[in-house]
DNA sequence: ATAGAACGGAATATTATGTTCCGTGAGCTA
DNA sequence: TAGCTCACGGAACATAATATTCCGTTCTAT
């Protein structure tokens, strides 16, 4: 951890501000492999002591919290980006998919769900996300690209579904997901399929997952 | 608790048979829920104690051992109705596809592994489980109904997926899963189709995650 | 030189949980 | 009926984890 050379990174201030990051991208990394790491993990990860990360964030809960927002922040802008996005309407919404899949924002969702209380600004956060990707969604149905029977909910399933996806490390884990992704998206697209079966998740049995019990 | 009435459940032997289901179904039940729920709570859900749990299973390793090997048990025997089975091949493919699901036999494989020891009949069981499956695959691929490039390895990936959806009670569960387990029918059936990006998982790659670090 | 921010990491307090142990009671046997 | 044994319930125990606190140290800016 010796630093001795260029100049931007000298001073403890600047130290301070890349320790910022290294631990939010530790936390991330060691908490989509295990969802029950100690924090401990996190701290050595990061390759700082406990005493880093508690400067910072209070507790654990609040730093999953943190993470979670982070998440959803990416998906927003994700989003929007997509909603912004001029070119043809399956185009769009494929790519937006896949970006999301890269993000990974999901990996969060699935392992965290239930193992903290949500906070204010998160279900706020939470909402608008959601509004935005239905934005997204009905823009590709709409234009009649997508299967019928399609509901916005069925992307958050999915992109569960998709997170749950480990094998060896990261590249090969991201390389995966696009090969699981291209199959889902091939079965989306079948306009002239039939529906699937059996009724499309609602907004309340996803979002019920979030209460800790 | 109470048994009064029929006359085979009677005795202290039927009790005892009857709990080494419940003990077991209990165990599913609870461990597929959360992988690192306490013993404790398998005797809760089996009405029974603990001291029931301990004059069966030795250790709570050699519990999840027996759960494992039970779930291998079923696919392999799936897998051989499905080899038996004289439809036509997509018919069978699909089907067994569905059967699979339905036994759930992944959600131990998803959520257990590494978290205890193999023992040297779990990996034989599992040799011969993959080799059935790798029948039943390739009869559907060499009759082609199948979308090029995919290999047997898939379908391992694939109902790991599967068994990361969760949604309500069991029911619920099950019927989201068929729901998405159509979509990606549709999509392992598009035999013009592109080969999905990326290689294939390996037979190594899967197997490596049962290694305990 | 000195105050104080930032930190490392040992120490602490608490919890969770695998396993053992002991007393109880039902059925079977003589 | 008396005694024996198998199953069992569940408290008690021993340990392992781990969130959080605390204190001494280091480095920077003044």
């Amino acid at each position: 951890m010796e630093t001795t050379n260029a100049a931007p990174m000298s001073g403890r201030k600047a130290q301070a501000a890349r320790n910022d990051q290294t631990i939010l991208q530790a936390a991330r990394a060691v908490f989509v492999a295990d969802p029950g790491a100690p924090i401990s993990a996190v701290a050595e990860r990061a390759g700082v002591g406990i005493s880093a990360l508690y400067r910072r964030y209070a507790s654990k809960e609040i730093l999953l919290r943190k993470l979670c927002s982070d998440g959803l922040k990416l998906y927003i802008a994700e989003a929007e980006a997509a909603l912004a996005d001029e070119r043809d309407p399956w185009t769009v919404f494929a790519d937006f998919m896949r970006r999301i899949v890269d993000a990974d924002t999901h990996s969060l969702t699935l392992s965290l769900a239930g193992t903290f209380t949500p906070d204010e600004d998160l279900f706020r956060e939470s909402a608008y996300a959601e509004e935005l990707a239905t934005r997204v969604f009905e823009r590709a149905r709409d234009a009649g690209v997508l299967r019928p029977g399609l509901d916005v909910a069925d992307l958050s399933m999915l992109f569960e579904q998709i997170a749950a996806i480990h094998l060896g490390d990261e590249e090969r884990t991201a390389q995966m997901r696009h090969r699981y992704l291209a199959l889902i998206l091939d079965g989306l697209r079948l306009t002239s399929a039939e529906a699937l079966p059996g009724p499309p998740p609602t907004a309340e049995e996803i979002g019920r997952r979030w209460i800790v019990t």
